[in-house]
DNA sequence: TTGCTCCTCACGTCACGTGAGGTGGC
DNA sequence: TTGCTCCTCACGTCACGTGAGGTGGC
């Protein structure tokens, strides 16, 4: 019989250790002093406690351990318990390995210097929108192309679904190319549920839920092109690709732009 | 001014985390109503959030957090708690990979059938050893050559040491392979810090702290081969390999051979 | 008597999730 | 008055680590 203490030494765990496994029923002593309490282990069970060390080393619980040790426990119980395992950390490897990528690309854009702008760019799910929404051409990509039917379009947008006393959510923009680098802007509000009446200009359409790259924007959407590229740096550095075409959320729509809020979002995929 | 729940809405966190996020003082509402308590946030912290929430994906502790959102915080700071955060992630990541293997090598064993016995194998480090020891040879490698080693010299090394008055500790055997197909067999007791009288036949050997793989076996050395077998498939399938002789550690000696507790080792690295 | 090993609580870890029980404004 | 959103505790999570305070055998 082996005291407490030399018992965890031979099996390289703590004492505390033993304790916990005694409480929870997964390795009990030989025999518990009944005066003093003092637990004493039998060297058989040495094997016992390298078999629980064994299966805490791939990443088993230790209720799913204690289901394991206890008598006629069929091999199928444990392999079901390695294969749900399995793919668990096949998961979390790879959500490391994002992590990774995401603090290489940090660095290297800190590292860099003043080239690359820090971006916080987020993994999200976003939407689904519900949207009223219009569809103007604009001549050609860029803040001076795209501005001038941002001020055309959205106040008539506007006036037209106030008319129809709907309240309005968050303004949703997406863009689309068309031929001879004509570029369709999709300009409308959030209605979540309630009923529009559709006209030639006004339709209701539904964003879908999709796994974007997201970034808060403040300001003037001048430099916005810079941004959406520094994103999709961000994006190919990090493992994932693009899937579809960018969106903006206007969290504050201002008359002055400075005071805009935006979030810029990237649809992508691994 | 949003209220909590729809600001943790737009940000796609739970309201409990934004009340975490201000107790912590690292993303406190813009305004906090006297009479009800109610938190306030404004449109502008949707950024403050999601650079929470982006350092957040990144790994780093809420601790960490808070000492960069502060104010005049060096870029540097950041740089430092990414470049460890680098390096702990890729840690992770490689014990992981470990324990993929792991789980598949005994998936595998226990898919196979009876074709591979299940055995507990785990990593530790083992070691030191402050041995008194003897060595022996044996004419060739397997239980019916190294059997009568054993029984022929164990004996007298025991009566040697006892009569020395040491307190013998565990018992190691290792293998040193030898000209034609011949085996030395190196036998000892672990003996401390006790001071020992050196012979022709018994020498004090250190043995150092070694990283192995180690199993228990019960009784009889016979089908230990077979063991050794097993362990190094295991070991080659885990992405390790063997740097070093094998090791025995007999936990209990018994003239019954079937009562005998043998600690398997062979040393690894990866 | 002094060390040594062991004992039993019981708090702390980390970032919230999850009730319980209650309140203020439409 | 009924919902709705929000509030403040406070426990639970997971596998022990780490004292605090105390006891039994050499």
């Amino acid at each position: 019989m082996l005291g407490i203490g030399e018992f965890a030494r031979l099996g390289q765990v703590s004492p505390r250790t033993l304790r916990h496994y005694g409480e929870l029923g997964i390795l009990v002593p030989a025999h518990v002093d009944d005066a003093s309490g003092y637990r004493f282990y039998a060297i058989d069970q040495l094997a016992q406690l390298q078999r629980v060390v064994a299966l805490r080393n791939l990443g088993l619980r230790l209720d799913e351990i204690r289901s394991l040790v206890a008598d006629g426990v069929p091999e199928e119980h444990l392999r079901g318990l390695l294969r749900s395992r399995r793919a668990e950390i096949a998961d979390a490897i790879s959500q490391e390995q994002v992590r990774l990528r995401q603090i290489e690309a940090r660095l290297d854009a800190s590292e860099g210097g003043a080239g690359m702008e820090q971006l916080d760019v987020v993994l999200k799910r976003s939407g689904p929108h519900r949207v009223a929404a219009t569809t103007a051409t604009a001549p050609g990509h860029g803040y001076e192309n795209i501005g001038p039917v941002f001020r055309a379009h959205l106040p008539i947008l506007a006036d037209e679904l106030l008319a129809q006393r709907l309240r309005l959510g968050v303004c949703v923009v997406w863009y689309e190319e068309a031929a001879r680098d004509e570029l369709l802007v999709h300009l409308g509000w959030d209605v979540e549920d309630q009923p529009v009446t559709e006209t030639d200009a006004v339709r209701v359409e539904d964003l879908h839920v999709v796994e974007v790259a997201s970034t808060i924007h403040h300001g003037s959407m001048e430099g916005v092109t810079t941004r959406f590229e520094s994103m999709i740096r961000w994006i190919e550095a990090t493992g994932h690709h693009v899937v579809g075409p960018s969106r903006e959320l206007y969290w504050r729509l201002d008359p002055d732009e400075s005071r805009q809020i935006t979030e810029l979002q990237i649809p992508v995929a691994r």
